[in-house]
DNA sequence: TGTTACATTGCAAACGTTTGAGATATAAAT
DNA sequence: ATTTATATCTCAAACGTTTGCAATGTAACA
């Protein structure tokens, strides 16, 4: 049943060789158009298809790219991958994917695998920017093959990357809830090994600084990405002597948990406190009380990844061009920081 | 640079043949235990690796799997996907995904091209059940590649496939808002060329009847996964002579368009008006105002439809064991329709 | 010493494609 | 008629593995 047929088969059925068979389907001119025809024709009867293993195995090139994420069900992370995929799919790339579930031994593994696995590119979200073993990393550059960090970047020599402005991100959110009349802003941080969670930080530092507000150590909380985590953050906020009156928080899970405990202890959102978050998850708009959010475009910074690797791909110049790429955060103002239009 | 080693690099170090040492890294009992050790330590030391291509090439397995799902960026696809990466993992498989993004011309294109980037397994949700053109399905099965349908299946022989119980998951919720004390309840369906659709339908309606409520085709309405699909048509149910007091929608996005617009209208919910919606999305739990939904184990079902595949895998028995197994959906009961926790 | 058995290793083909270099044929130019 | 150029095609190697079969070596046994 559907035995394999290979060029070798429609060279016998037509008495050529197998490479005339090879260059006629590849429209190389030195084929007669009289011949290219029929091996086209009888090719198509004889319902042949290439082998992109053999092709792959020939030219070193699988036309797979890998892309390596902490994980895929999180709206950002699968927005962004969508993004990787249509902008690739119309250039014949198929996209293998990988998770790492923050564990640096895991994003290592991923990344031997996809090079063993021959990708012609890497687009990645890294986990860990403190893990100092980057030798899975210079493996990857090793092989020439191109590696192009999204969002969660790390400063490696002739690596892109296609970053958001986090810093700006930081900066405008807590600008804005200086401007609503917030005296004592909070922030909920998360790793901040990762340059994403620092430059957030730096911004919203940044923006008390230059509005005369002093900065609080106490009121910046390291918190997970989770509802609970923000419960637990906002409890010990509320605790302090002087607790704040509204909270910038990076992760907009931790925002909506903050919210659920401000309500419950009847302190009035947006009159009393004012909360936004980072990340324009699709509940934040959702909510009868929805959330202020900055949104980090992921479609976009998919597709934008996709088009750095594919400028990229085929320069086979040893002088690797580093592009960094940075979006612009947008700041999604919604009620739970809109004193003014109430 | 980084110069590819292959098996005969090794061979000629040791002035042994190609054969030799590919039979000794993989453990071959016909090698002499001294030799073997001789040249997995001078493959270490030359930091050999095995060329995957190659191996796929000779063996005519990728360990490569294709997932095709409508769109990526929704939670349930997501979420599914995650357990069939994690689950295909351990055993060496990788995942390379797809979308259709419903269009049944991008589904047949997407099969073609996994089958012939030879992929050892294809598992996918099916866009257009009413799609009479089955050639990529009977494409990828004459080249006895196992295919897998998960949540949206289609009937075809030999096909296994994952789903939950859609016609139970009407049926309960159905159910459950009869028990609420709702007289007359509309529903909110898909595309009923889908199955899915059509027995969440017909569980709705065999729920009606077994409690002695006639159906009502008027209270019946085709709307899109959309938070205004679902506006639309609450309002087109509200304009009825005798409007529904609850809805049952195949869609939590169109129970939540229902519910701002009823919350617009200060019809009290869930006093005067329940609402269930489907799929169990994170947003529905978060609302304050929760909304009631069915979940449908997108994360079991990934690993279900993955471990299904690894039962199919290997099995060159020409009698295909057509496996179908059946989830069982729950339902969380929210705000959104409980009235007796009032 | 010759035979047998067994453990190791080598040889070469196979997977299906691409591609540089050589071969043949055809036509044009001298 | 001989050379030159060009168009078209064939040969064979290469990509890096795996694997059936043959070959070698060694030890035991008769």
């Amino acid at each position: 049943m559907s035995e394999k047929i290979t060029i070798y088969d429609i060279a016998k059925k037509l008495n050529i060789t197998a490479a005339t068979v090879s260059r006629a389907l590849n429209n190389n001119p030195k084929i007669k158009e009289s011949t290219r025809e029929l091996v086209i024709k009888t090719a198509a009867s004889m319902n042949y298809k290439q082998n992109k293993l053999a092709l792959a195995l020939k030219s070193g090139r699988s036309n797979n790219i890998g892309v390596i994420v902490p994980r895929i069900d999180s709206n950002f992370f699968a927005s962004v991958i969508r993004g990787i995929e249509e902008e690739l799919h119309p250039h014949g790339y198929q996209v293998i994917i990988c998770q790492t579930h923050e564990d640096p031994k895991r994003e290592n593994e991923n990344l031997y695998t996809l090079i063993d696995a021959q990708v012609d590119g890497i687009l990645m979200s890294v986990t860990d920017i403190t893990n100092e073993n980057t030798g899975a990393f210079h493996y990857v550059l090793e092989k020439n093959v191109p590696l192009i960090f999204f969002d969660r970047s790390k400063h490696i020599d002739g690596v892109s990357s296609v970053t958001i402005n986090d810093f700006k991100g930081g900066y405008i959110t807590t600008k804005h809830l200086i401007d609503e009349g917030c005296k004592s802003i909070a922030h909920f941080s998360g790793d901040q090994s990762l340059e994403i969670f620092k430059s957030r930080f730096l911004g919203y530092k940044q923006a008390l600084l230059d509005n005369g507000i002093t900065f609080n150590e106490e009121y910046v909380i390291r918190t997970k990405s989770s509802v609970e985590s923000g419960k637990e953050a906002v409890n010990a906020l509320l605790q302090l002597k002087t607790p704040p009156d509204a909270i910038f928080s990076s992760s907009d899970f931790a925002a909506l948990g903050a919210i659920q405990e401000l309500k419950d202890k009847n302190i009035s959102i947006p009159k009393e406190f004012c909360v936004a978050g980072f990340s324009n998850e699709p509940f934040t708009k959702f909510m009868e009380l929805s959330i202020t959010s900055v949104d980090q475009s992921p479609l976009e910074m998919g597709k934008m990844s996709a088009r750095v690797f594919l400028e990229q791909v085929d320069k086979t110049d040893t002088i690797k061009i580093e592009k960094k790429v940075v979006l612009a955060p947008e700041l999604h103002i919604r009620k739970s920081s809109s004193r003014s239009t109430i």
